[in-house]
DNA sequence: CCGTATCCTTCACGATACTG
DNA sequence: CAGTATCGTGAAGGATACGG
């Protein structure tokens, strides 16, 4: 009995890896927050080409609230905030180059 | 350059896998599809607590025509449908396996 | 048995304006 | 600079009934 069963189970922990990285621009934040190694929040804007702050702040929050990422924010004015990767996005990273590998045959 | 430049890139490939695995039943569809190696539809519906028809079939169109998984027809009275998954979905299991195995540090 | 047709609801996503 | 507050919309998800 390996994870093929989870649909049978009680919690399925695929799914639950899906509410977590499943959102609209989740994926693409981690991804520029772990490329950047540290990236400030108008920086990551701007590296997501169309993402409102509605959006982003509400998607970092939940990131953040996952220990995906971490936030900093420094006392400073005007106030400075940087958005890092955590060690758990970091033992996600190959799984997500892994799918993103896989989904790249699909688009040639 | 690698993947995680994919922000930045026109099309991610990353965000592509999403899009195709990234529906509310989708993994679980996957999931009981392989592990049955062959299921029916009725069948299918029932390990999938409480999804409707509605949503089931329409979920089911989508990863046929993504590749995914295979539907076959046998004209009988009634009709007897198999799905099964392709070979390109076999090639995604073990990624969504590590990444079912990741998931599961968490909720511990 | 295997779905489609129809209608409904919710909420994720988004645009815009404003603030500590 | 880094977000909140507010309001709006559409698409995804869903319940129910019916059809080939």
């Amino acid at each position: 009995m390996g994870h093929y069963d989870c649909p049978c189970m009680e919690k399925c922990p695929l799914q639950h890896a899906m509410l977590l990285i499943g959102g609209k621009w989740k994926v693409q934040i981690l991804c520029a927050v772990c490329n950047a190694g540290s990236i400030r929040y108008n920086a990551l804007r701007g590296k997501l080409d169309g993402v409102s702050n509605t959006v982003l702040s509400s998607a970092l929050k939940e990131l953040e609230r996952d220990g995906l990422i971490q936030r900093q924010e420094f006392l400073e004015v005007p106030v400075r905030v940087e958005y890092r990767p955590t060690e758990r996005c970091r033992t996600l990273l190959p799984i997500l180059e892994a799918l993103s590998d896989w989904a790249e045959e699909d688009m040639k």
